[in-house]
DNA sequence: GCCAACGTTGGC
DNA sequence: GCCAACGTTGGC
């Protein structure tokens, strides 16, 4: 198996990628609740695989880093949790409605690649981050386009 | 804080 | 199964 590349957003006020790397230990990604995210989750995201950290929200909304899926797709627990904002009253033990992956830190980029650059590449012009109305929080990358906002991170 | 663009819900 | 109403996301 190859790996495969992702992009998954994050509030920093919430969870930003230097959090994650202070806590020196991977991070559930609870709370995705979009059909078309959690498929990625659960059905294409495998152990191994690199995601660029986006922070949306933001005052520079923008790629701040990359992890590194260190486990794949098993229950949110969040969803049978009547206390959390994630609860779904539809969801059941036996059959679970949303799943969550783990990651860990693996670089926080020196400068964030904001979306605004990200907008002026062609190269990058096929991301469904930068198209139209797109509000998904998982996503697939393209290995290019992965390795080109990499190198964009590291330009003066 | 505003609001456009979506996704979801629920009445019919 | 349609679609209006409502809720959420996320850039600005």
């Amino acid at each position: 198996m190859s790996t495969k590349y992702w992009l998954m957003k994050s509030e920093p006020d919430v969870f930003s990628i230097e959090m994650l790397e202070k806590q020196k230990k991977p991070e559930y990604w609870d709370g995705v609740r979009n059909y078309q995210a959690r498929n990625f989750m659960r059905d294409e995201m495998k152990k191994g695989d690199l995601v660029l950290f986006y922070h949306s929200n933001c005052e520079v909304p923008g790629v701040a880093g990359i992890a590194i899926v260190s486990k794949e797709a098993y229950p949110d627990h969040t969803q049978w949790d009547k206390k959390s904002k994630y609860f779904d009253p539809k969801a059941s033990k036996e059959n679970p409605r949303w799943f969550m992956v783990e990651l860990t830190w693996k670089e926080t980029f020196h400068k964030v690649v904001s979306l605004q650059e990200i907008k002026e590449e062609k190269t990058l012009s096929k991301m469904r981050l930068v198209q139209k109305g797109n509000r998904l929080s998982v996503m697939p990358v393209e290995k290019e386009e992965f390795d080109f906002i990499k190198k964009m991170s590291k330009r003066k």
